[in-house]
DNA sequence: ATAATGAATTTTGTATACAAAATGCACTTC
DNA sequence: GAAGTGCATTTTGTATACAAAATTCATTAT
């Protein structure tokens, strides 16, 4: 861990940054119990500036706090997750809404250079790759939108989009040759200056990976009822 | 001020609370430094809890922090409002959406009798009573989206909005008589169970108060640039 | 064995202390 | 009078201290 390299204003920040990448990177898993003394310690700093990020954490639903027993890293059922896909939803098509209104020619450019790479391969194997483009284009149209409020809330659903993440899919929830055709139809509406198009676009492409999300809860539930079933026979 | 009422978990919720009043009834204006050893000691509370306090507020957007400086009153112009109901726009939308397929028959019982005492009414003069059903009304509907991140997120919005007020309107930008219409279309959507029509007609509600605050934008420059025409003329 | 009790230990919530930074103010200089 | 300059005062950011609550764990009773 780098935890002497971030150099922030306040401890505060500093605190934020690194327990957040700790949560990301489930070096704290979800649902354990967070060790202020020890936290603090391992960090260098005291529990003050510790608990004053714990707080913003709390807000931001990454922890939860239970009075007089501390924090605990948050747990997040597939249910929550369908509600956070049907957040962005709208919040991210208004943010493409407004990108396609007040998109500079330089920033044409860079977004549309994000997706190049994986345009002409048919089958896209780089899950690593992918991911971290992916994550660059919602970031990016959030931050062409120039709306700061908006952009501080979706900073924040990134993140808990990211906590949730499946290890192995590299929080991929569906494939990429199915998401590359839905995100350059994004990046084409934005491009044109088309806003209600961008919106269209961006809000199809989360319902439908919302919808992936509602369809295997189905398929956990059943799944759940049978190994109950099996149970009750044996 | 009634701060000895107010009892909480911990002290942090408690001085949130008292804050958060206080600026909404402008006994902390706008843009003002928030003195912290003087505000901790008439709340009788140290300025750890108070500090806290200002945190979160900060994370709200009711209070700004200036490293080294202290906390201010956050000051809100006329193009952030704009934003902020651009927000309000879809995520209300969603909210109504969420409402319209959860709602239960007690629930419409409730939100049918927010806007009864004015429906009779040809025009509206009580502004603090129909403010207050306003508010009463978004608040109520993203209670019963029950979506629990969506209506945290809301919160703080409508908090927001509040905070701007004219304090001679009782924050309201537009006129009861115009908006009653709308609110009681969206009422009747909802209660029909209505997702489309509901998220529909809420999203043109908040439209029409974001247009309206658009247009008062323009007017107030074409104002300047007259002020400033007839300086440079005299 | 399980449950109940309670003393010892740990942890939380909050106050207080204090160095470092910012601010205000009197005084000088132009 | 306007603009610096330096010292006194105030305020911030953070550590530390400590009472009250929660937890642990050994011991006794069922």
């Amino acid at each position: 861990m780098k935890k002497t390299l971030i150099k922030s204003e306040n401890l505060d920040q500093k605190a934020y940054l690194i327990i957040k990448a700790m949560i990301e990177e489930r070096v704290l898993q979800p649902g354990q119990k967070i060790p202020q003394e020890k936290l603090a310690a391992d960090l260098g700093i005291s529990r003050t500036p510790l608990i004053s990020a714990l707080k913003f954490l709390e807000q931001q639903k990454l922890v939860v706090s239970q009075p007089r027993r501390g924090f605990f890293v948050r747990l997040f059922s597939m249910e929550e997750m369908v509600s956070i896909f049907e957040i962005r939803e709208v919040l991210e098509g208004l943010s493409a809404r407004r990108a396609a209104h007040s998109i500079t020619a330089s920033q044409i450019k860079s977004l549309k250079k994000i997706f190049t790479p994986f345009e002409k391969i048919s089958d896209i194997q780089d899950y690593h790759a992918y991911s971290q483009a992916d994550r660059k284009f919602h970031n990016f149209i959030a931050e062409i939108s120039s709306r700061e409020f908006l952009n501080s809330i979706l900073q924040t659903f990134n993140i808990v989009s990211l906590a949730y993440l499946y290890p192995t899919k590299e929080g991929l929830i569906r494939s990429p040759n199915d998401t590359i055709k839905e995100h350059i139809a994004i990046v084409n509406a934005i491009c044109d200056r088309d806003p209600k198009a961008a919106e269209n676009f961006m809000r199809k492409h989360l319902q439908t990976t919302a919808a992936q999300l509602t369809r295997e809860i189905e398929k956990s539930k059943s799944l759940k009822k049978e190994v109950h079933h099996q149970k009750n026979v044996v």
